[in-house]
DNA sequence: GGCAAATGTTGACGTTGTCAACACCTTTCG
DNA sequence: CGAAAGGTGTTGACAACGTCAACATTTGCC
């Protein structure tokens, strides 16, 4: 290694993107042991940094993982806009289909939707750009919901969320078994479906009453 | 048996019922603090009792956890039976009522409910008997749902309780507010409201399509 | 080339959960 | 009635953790 370039390539004191690769660390690590497994000398170790090293780009454990959440938001948004574009260009239900890719998500990163939903850091005052994020992606379901159903899009859409938040949460945790115990896992899109269908039927503007 | 009047005024070795307290301080503390607040230290110091006494009662911090988790499903259980039992014999739709009372104990008892769903212990499968008291508070929902409404019990309360579950635990974590974001609460039990009398009319059994 | 800011490291401290060894109390039984 | 036995509570200790302060190194800039 005589390539003593202007470059570092040997002892690299200074990280080429520490910042990234921090939060990189974290959610690998999360993903593997959960935010209850993660611990800052840990995720030093991984990347052969000292271990307040992240303490020039996070004030603390809590920002770090805020971080983590806010990265979530982006690709959840982005995924739940292409379901809603998808089932439009192929001519399928957007809320099923969004509803869909929320369980998708939720399940193939459990441990990131927990991070994003409050797990383990501060509180949302502190994190404003946590807020815009988590509102963007909302905003997506706030949107899909004002055009294709009658009646307050805002309630509407919580209620929606609740619907597809709690199935998550409820089958991350276990608590969604076949015949209420046994072994194998619930057929969860087959119930996101079941409450997507009874929702539209629900919600469709009624003659009398 | 005679009461051993006189027998300790002063130092009470041996306390009266630790387990219980044990498991009513933890109770309070989490009510207080937060479960992420919760000490074993602090928990001793609050029964005047040492550090480690409560090991001589529960394995672990988990075992303790999931012994307040267990109580907290016995409470739930039995309100949720009252709102439906009262619904009956008031006249009021029994399915709504219990999703009323759902979120009104998750909202009274905000550190207990997130105890109660997955906070701190270690996996059910180490908690038979959490099992148990979380399976019969689910009977309360299921029966209900089987007497009220027509088709497949088990999915469509599995839907009914990702819908309360949901809306419960995104009101914790301050996500649903009144047009998306300024600052007073939400009409949590209107929207509670709205969900069953949505739900209700789209689970009626329709003719056409 | 030098200097200030940015970045990374080491040492240390207080807190926490938990174990081992010991002390005290209650019960049981010879 | 008294001693053994087991239950119950205490102290001491340890490793792991988050975090701060002080120090070291590198980088960017004039």
């Amino acid at each position: 290694m005589a390539v003593r370039l202007k470059k570092k390539p040997k002892g690299a004191y200074h990280h080429p993107d520490l910042e990234q690769a921090l939060v990189d660390a974290t959610l690998q690590t999360i993903r593997a042991a959960g935010v209850e497994g993660l611990t800052l000398r840990g995720v030093g170790e991984r990347l052969g940094v000292s271990r307040t090293a992240l303490y020039r780009h996070f004030t603390d454990k809590s920002a770090l993982l805020a971080r983590v959440a806010r990265e979530g938001f982006r690709v959840f948004r982005i995924q739940l806009q292409a379901a809603v574009d998808a089932a439009r260009t192929g001519g399928r239900d957007p809320l099923e289909e969004m509803g869909l890719a929320y369980v998708a998500f939720a399940m193939a990163n459990q441990a990131h939707y927990k991070t994003m939903f409050g797990g383990g850091w501060d509180g949302w005052d502190r994190h404003p750009d946590l807020v815009a994020e988590a509102g963007a992606a909302f905003q997506v379901l706030l949107g899909t919901v004002a055009e294709e159903v009658a009646g307050d899009p805002l309630r509407i859409a919580q209620v929606i969320w609740a619907g597809v938040h709690g199935m998550a949460t409820l089958a991350m945790a276990g608590q969604l078994k076949p015949d209420g115990g046994a072994g194998t896992v619930v057929d969860l899109a087959g119930l996101v479906r079941l409450n997507a269908r009874v929702l539209r039927k629900g919600l469709r503007p009624a003659r009398g009453a």
